[in-house]
DNA sequence: AACACTCACTTGCATATTGCAAGCACTTTT
DNA sequence: AAAAGTGCTTGCAATATGCAAGTGAGTGTT
C-alpha cells in the first residue's frame, strides 16, 4: 500500500492511506484481544498473512505510531508489539465494525452475546478496554 | 479485490472482505453526503477514482446490497446510485474515522467544529442522519 | 565451542490488482 | 444529423500481493 501520498484532505482517505488495507486492522484486533504481540503471533491468525505483507504493515504502523515496540522480558531475540494510544484510539471503529456485521453478517452466537453486552454499555466498554490497554 | 472467498469467521475480516479497501468507503461516504449520486459524481470526488475501478467496487457494493441503482428521473441515459439500510447503518463507522482522525490527523477548523456538534449528541446525530438518508 | 533450533524478518518470483488511456453503446442536446 | 454527455468496458503497463525459500541474530543443548 502507497502511504506515502495522500489522495485529498478528507478526513475518511487520509484515515483509509494508514489503515485501510486488507490486512492492517487485522493487525489491530489481535493487538487489542492481546495486549502485546510478537511477529510470530501475528502469522497464528486465522487470515494467514504472509511475512513480507506483515513485516510491510508493521513498519506503517510504526511510522505512523499506532504501534511500537518493546523488547520481550524473556528473549532478546522476540520482539513485542503493542498499540500506542493512537492505536487503542481505533477501538470505537472496531467496535461499531463489529456492530455492523453483527446485525448483517452472520455470527456465532456467543459471538453475539458478547456484543449485547457491549451495546448495553459502550462508552464504559470503550473507557474499561482502553485503560486495560493502555497500561503497560 | 476478491470478496468471493472470506479469509475466517471473525466479523472484523468479514467486513474488510465486502468494503476493506482503500475505494469502497470513499464512495460510502459520496452517497452519505449527497443522498444518491451518480457514476459522473463519483469520478468528481478530489481522490480521482478511476472508471474501471469505480465500476467494479460499485458492483460489488451491490451485490452485497449496500447500494441500489435507481432510474434518474431526468434522464435515461443517467442511473442513479442510493445507499441500501445495510449502507446506510455503516454511518458509525465513518462517524468514528471522522473523530480519530480528528484526534491525530490535522483537519480544517469548519471540519472540526462540525464534529464538535457530532460529539454532542453522537447517537442524535446518527439517528437523524440516518433517518435523513432513508427518505426516497 | 559446536550444533540445531527459534525468531524476525528479507528476497525472488509468479500471479493478481490497480491505474491510466482509449473505446463503445446509448441517450440527450444542438 | 452531428456533437456531446453518460455509464461503463477493454487493453496494457505499473504496482501490490502471496508463496516459498533464505538469512542472520539469539537461544538452548551437548
Amino acid at each position: 500500500m502507497n502511504t506515502e501520498k495522500k489522495r485529498s484532505d478528507c478526513p475518511i482517505s487520509c484515515s483509509l492511506d494508514i489503515w485501510g488495507d486488507k490486512w492492517t486492522l487485522l493487525i489491530i484486533r489481535d493487538l487489542m484481544s492481546a495486549k502485546a504481540s510478537t511477529y510470530g503471533d501475528f502469522l497464528k491468525s486465522p487470515e494467514r498473512i504472509s511475512t513480507n505483507i506483515l513485516a510491510a504493515r508493521l513498519k506503517v504502523l510504526e511510522e505512523n505510531k499506532l504501534i511500537e515496540k518493546l523488547a520481550h522480558p524473556d528473549s532478546k531475540a522476540k520482539v513485542l508489539y503493542k498499540l500506542t494510544r493512537k492505536g487503542i484510539d481505533l477501538l470505537p471503529i472496531l467496535v461499531e465494525v463489529n456492530l455492523w456485521a453483527e446485525k448483517y453478517l452472520s455470527m456465532s452466537d456467543d459471538r453475539k452475546a458478547m456484543l449485547e453486552d457491549v451495546k448495553k454499555d459502550k462508552a464504559g466498554f470503550i473507557k474499561t478496554m482502553t485503560e486495560n490497554l493502555e497500561e503497560l
